[in-house]
DNA sequence: ACTCGTTATATTTATAGATACATAACGATT
DNA sequence: AATCGTTATGTATCTATAAATATAACGAGT
């Protein structure tokens, strides 16, 4: 029967989201399955949705998260770039560090 | 065209959200006004969803939060709790910090 | 008993966001 | 040029949440 403090983080680049919770679980889903489709299916997302999130990804980062190539030897694939997987990276620890704080703030209080 | 990193925190107890900032402004203007119509109309909320707020607070909190008072001189009113006031500071001052921890916390990346 | 402005509550209507569906385009391989 | 599985994109349909609307209940004061 104790409180909890809870939170979302997220990066912006003016005023448009760049970076989620939402975003980061699509991107580990592409890492793994090498696909836009696969991912989404994984995510349980339509395939639109999951596009158009690469889309706003790869327009507001400041250099290209994920590759997408159409067409040829099985059709074509996504695939992560070093800075997409560095911005996973940065996102996930910053996201804990956040929760961590945020216990320890509410400790201090006394509700 | 710098990342800035944002962030939404909400004090939850059992799985259901006792406090957000959405609340806290409703708090705030039933503070100023001493009433929760004339609360909702400065903050374009329909009175409904102000008056299902109210419950859900005092219904989780540990302490009342908002007294309400029906019929008689003025027709009523609501006022807040001093427990209800200190949810309001310790609210504020928890996301002023985090807001500052995590600028902090960006600025340490390379992105 | 009547008035007043408020709280209390149910029902209906609107709106936005997601979802489903459909179809085109792509390009290496055969 | 036919095939294949994928990306690309538009359109239509749900659906869940919020908002609007309507009405009842309340109780101190007159």
């Amino acid at each position: 029967m104790n409180y909890k403090i809870k939170s979302k983080i997220w990066i912006e680049t003016e005023g448009d989201i760049l970076l989620g919770k939402g975003r980061v679980n699509l991107l580990n889903a592409i890492e793994n399955t090498g696909s836009l489709s696969k991912a989404a299916k994984q995510l349980g997302m339509s395939y639109k949705k999951a596009w158009s999130l690469t889309q706003a990804m790869n327009e507001r980062a400041k250099k290209p998260v994920i590759i997408m190539s159409v067409g040829g030897k099985g059709g074509g694939g996504a695939k992560l770039t070093s800075y997409g997987k560095s911005l996973i990276n940065t996102f996930v620890t910053i996201n804990e560090n956040c929760n961590i704080f945020l216990e320890t703030q509410l400790t201090k209080t006394s509700l």
